[in-house]
RNA sequence: GGGGCGGUGGCGGAAUUGGCAGACGCAGGGGACUUAAAAUCCCCCGGUUUAUCCGUGUGGGUUCGACUCCCACCCGCCCUACCA
């Protein structure tokens, strides 16, 4: 045994004899509470980041302390491993997609290796596998017949650069950007699939059976964007009806003009031949904008007359329609009612093309004149001008939660104008992609029988592996000579396969379960394995994923719970996420920076413990910060202080008499660090569970100091300290639990320590001494001290006498067992 | 514009949930050991006019007592955005 810590030796020692023994595989068993640990698994990128260190080791201190409470823990990890970043390099470099994922598969499990974690590699699953993605495939297929994916042509957003369709949420900005290579966004129409998300807005909103950040909670509602309010249907001069959906309908009397989207299918049929020409131009040009950057400051409100008329439904009064950009076709009907006294947009659409501003929401003591205001309405007030409804009170809040609106709904109900209505933002996710890297869409088309779904036992729909890398902007399957070319699975005539491929959300959407039986051939899943250990107990990642992984995950699970395939209201129950690591800069790392930093270096260096602890320690977990090569030292030294204790100094001495009081105390020590330690591991607050076993090793070593070793106390200490010590740094926990203290393999199997309630008594305490809220004494007093002489001890104290002397005490405040305030 | 999170020493961060502000660590200063350095160990370390003093972004409030609760505001980060 070495006398000196060399993580170098011991680390790379237990990982090999840990995984012989598989030590961390999870099996079903019935007689123990099961718990499901769940942390995003990466992207096969190439390179582990000091960031995959950051979100994975402290989730995985706290799997191995669920572990050592008595759970029986699943901890899996795998590769979320299609998608467009292997097609880049295979154009770039001219490698095969699969080569580069998989070279880079192998080289990051051994750099999650390193991390000592207790992943059960035995369950590793990796989407890209035809023995996974054959899943995925089958679920797309139970999605479609039961109504839940369907095909529709429609305006995507197509990134030029990429050559591909994205979804709303890889938009990113006021630019509309592409969210992987910032390239502006263009429209395109396209024939696409999508996955009726929209069906379960309203379900997806229910977060009750959830303990989320409240972070994650608030960008899914806002994502969803419900908005209560009513359809209210126009009708064009010749008749046609104009939907429109608002969240005001106490204002329709105000409506003074319409506005429809450019691209709303009425616009041509109610545009008049002498509009026609502006009309037009006007649609070429908005078509554009979408296509450049729109400068940021540009809000200025443009539109064109399209020369027709509406009749407003509820006092039949002619108004003109127009066209304008501010209105999208994506949310809501697309058209709109102009009502320019009481909203920001139709206020200055209005001023700025002279259309009529009509008053009908009058505050209290106020008096508008549509001519002159300066400023739309948009408070509460009392309905004028409106008809029948003139006087109706209208309050602050939507739908529901407003009398006079609801009041309103029912009257337009009541004369069949209008009804109840909801609009969400969300939209259906959009799951096709013009892309190679990815899981085959299993469908076929045929002239004769249209779309069909291709058989199960013909799944899965391989990828072919003889493909050219081009630029195209066509997916690399549509190229292929012969890949496409199949049989109508309905009437065995000619047809073609689907060419796109799905979305790597749809693969990342239902990991969790593959997981559970990842070798599995007859399902996605064993239904033993997924009764004994879904949902998922707790999920750890980063928060960038509120708006899109996580929405699709809940997505997927509940469709598949009403198809019959999972159970349960969610899949993943707790959620935590983890801040970000910067670089030393204060920067977000990054490979053009070259700020970027990487952890092979630091684990070679000081060894995986005290990265695990560091990492651990110097943030709090949920907000991150800076990388700092300074700081770690401290968790460096700590860990050879804690070698230094247990190997070299527990085992002198033993021979002194120690006195009883430090037995005590260090008793009380450990059990109340015990406590907090646990806590602390339940709630995320790693950098606390550091500090407290920093401040306990203090202690032992002054106790040390004492001759407290070989008396039963510093058993016990060394015993419970490496088992709190074992979730965060398992290695140098197992050295010194095994090696040095002789004590049976492993440390990662033992129990959990029991807090001793009666060792954390103490016999005194300080007593705080206040003279108006100052702090004027602090006294050492018993325990049990009764309220009575507490009080007469502070007004007798040395340091509250000048202040209590000569002034009249007019109150005592006694709190028990921790001060004493005197009022004066 | 809307939403979320945050603001405590030179730095990372604690604070039993309304009761000793600054735990633990980094950096810094001093000392011990050493021929010397590193390592290690010990001491100091919010400010100042050194005292009935000031101090948790600012200003008010509630309270015997406020980093913690309430109101108003300022600043930073993240998300989202013509949402009808």
């Amino acid at each position: 045994m070495t006398d000196e810590y060399r993580p170098q030796e011991i680390e790379p020692k237990w990982q090999k004899k840990w995984e012989e023994d598989g030590l961390y595989h999870a099996e079903i068993d019935p007689s123990k509470e099961k718990f499901y640990a769940l942390t995003m698994l990466p992207y096969p990128s190439g390179d582990l980041h000091i960031g995959h260190w950051y979100a994975m080791t402290p989730s995985d201190a706290r799997a191995r302390f669920k572990r050592m409470q008595g759970k029986n823990v699943l901890f899996p990890m795998g590769f979320d491993a299609f998608g467009l970043p292997a097609e880049n390099a295979a154009i770039q470099r001219n490698i095969h997609p699969k080569e580069w994922t998989y070279d880079n598969i192998e080289h990051m499990r051994k750099q999650l290796k390193s991390m000592g974690a207790m992943f059960d590699w035995d369950r590793e699953a990796i989407s890209c596998e035809p023995s996974y993605y054959r899943w995925t495939e089958w679920f797309f297929i139970q999605l479609y017949e039961h109504g839940l994916a369907y095909r529709k042509r429609a305006p995507v957003d197509w990134c030029p650069s990429c050559n591909t369709t994205l979804a709303r949420e890889q938009v990113v900005g006021e630019d509309r950007l592409c969210e992987r290579c910032d390239t502006p966004v263009i429209k395109k129409e396209l024939e696409q699939w999508f996955f009726r998300i929209t069906d379960y807005a309203e379900e997806l909103l229910d977060f009750s059976h959830l303990d989320w950040p409240t972070q994650v909670v608030a960008m899914q509602k806002n994502w969803i964007g419900r908005s209560e309010g009513a359809s209210v249907v126009f009708h064009t001069e010749e008749g046609d009806p104009m939907e429109v959906f608002t969240t005001r309908p106490d204002t329709l009397w105000g409506a003074t003009f319409m506005v429809l989207a450019p691209e709303h299918p009425l616009v041509d049929k109610v545009t008049t031949e002498e509009h026609r020409e502006e009309v037009e131009a006007y649609k070429k040009q908005a078509e554009r904008q979408t296509q450049i950057e729109r400068a940021a400051a540009d809000k200025e409100k443009t539109g064109v007359f399209t020369g027709g008329y509406a009749i407003n439904p509820v006092n039949e009064k002619r108004i003109p329609v127009w066209t304008a950009d501010y209105v999208m076709m994506g949310y809501g009907t697309g058209a709109i009612m102009g009502v320019p006294a009481h909203d920001e947009r139709d206020f200055n659409f209005a001023r700025r093309y002279d259309l009529e501003v009509i008053p009908v929401i009058q505050p209290e003591g106020e008096e508008f004149d549509g001519e002159t205001m300066e400023e739309p309405y948009i408070g509460p007030g009392l309905m004028i001008n409106s008809g029948p409804l003139t006087g109706t009170l209208i309050t602050e809040g939507e739908g529901h939660d407003n009398p006079g609106i609801m009041a309103v709904i029912e009257w337009l109900d009541e004369k069949g104008i209008g009804e109840k209505g909801v609009s969400y933002k969300i939209q259906d996710w959009l799951i096709s992609r013009q892309r190679y890297w990815g899981a085959p869409i299993p469908m076929v088309y045929c002239q004769k029988c249209g779309w069909n779904p291709v058989p199960e036992d013909e799944l899965p729909v391989l990828l072919p592996e003889d493909v050219k890398w081009l630029p195209t902007g066509e997916s690399p399957l549509k190229l292929h000579p012969n890949w496409k070319k199949t049989t109508c699975p309905e009437c065995g005539g000619p047809a073609e396969r689907e060419t796109d491929t799905m979305d790597t959300f749809m693969c990342s959407s239902w990991y969790h379960l593959r997981y559970l039986s990842p070798g599995y051939e007859k399902a996605p899943f064993k239904q033993e394995e997924y009764d004994y250990w879904m949902p998922v107990d707790t999920y750890t990642g980063g928060v960038e994923h509120a708006t899109m992984h996580l929405i699709y995950t809940r997505f997927f699970h509940k469709a598949l719970r009403d198809i019959g395939i999972t159970k349960g209201p969610e899949p993943m129950l707790q959620l935590r996420n983890q801040g970000q690591i910067l670089a030393p800069d204060r920067q977000r790392m990054s490979k053009s920076r070259g700020n970027v930093v990487p952890p092979d270096p630091l684990v070679e260096e000081y060894g995986a413990d005290a990265v695990r602890c560091y990492l651990m320690f110097g943030y709090r977990w949920s907000e991150g910060g800076p990388w700092s090569e300074e700081n770690i030292q401290g968790v460096v030294r700590w860990l050879h202080r804690v070698w230094d204790t247990f190997v070299n100094k527990a085992r002198e001495g033993g021979d002194v008499d120690c006195p009883e009081k430090v037995c005590r105390d260090l008793r009380r020590k450990v059990h109340v660090t015990l406590q907090q330690v646990s806590e602390d591991y339940q709630r995320f607050e790693f950098n606390t569970v550091i500090s407290a076993l920093m401040e306990l090793l203090n202690e032992m070593n002054d106790a040390v100091q004492e001759g407290v070793v070989g008396t039963a106390a510093w058993s016990e200490v060394e015993d419970y300290y490496l088992r709190m010590l074992a979730p965060a740094a398992p290695h140098i926990a197992e050295e010194l639990w095994t090696g040095v203290l002789g004590k049976p393999y492993s440390i990662h199997e033992q129990p959990w320590p029991e807090v001793d309630e009666e060792a954390t008594q103490k016999e005194t305490f300080t007593l705080i001494v206040q003279v108006n809220g100052k702090l004027r004494d602090r006294i050492q007093v018993p325990v049990g001290i009764s309220d009575q002489e507490a009080k007469e001890i502070a007004l007798e104290s040395e340091g509250a006498a000048p202040y209590v002397e000569d002034a009249e005490v007019r109150k005592v405040i006694v709190v028990p067992g921790r001060l004493v305030n005197i009022v004066v």
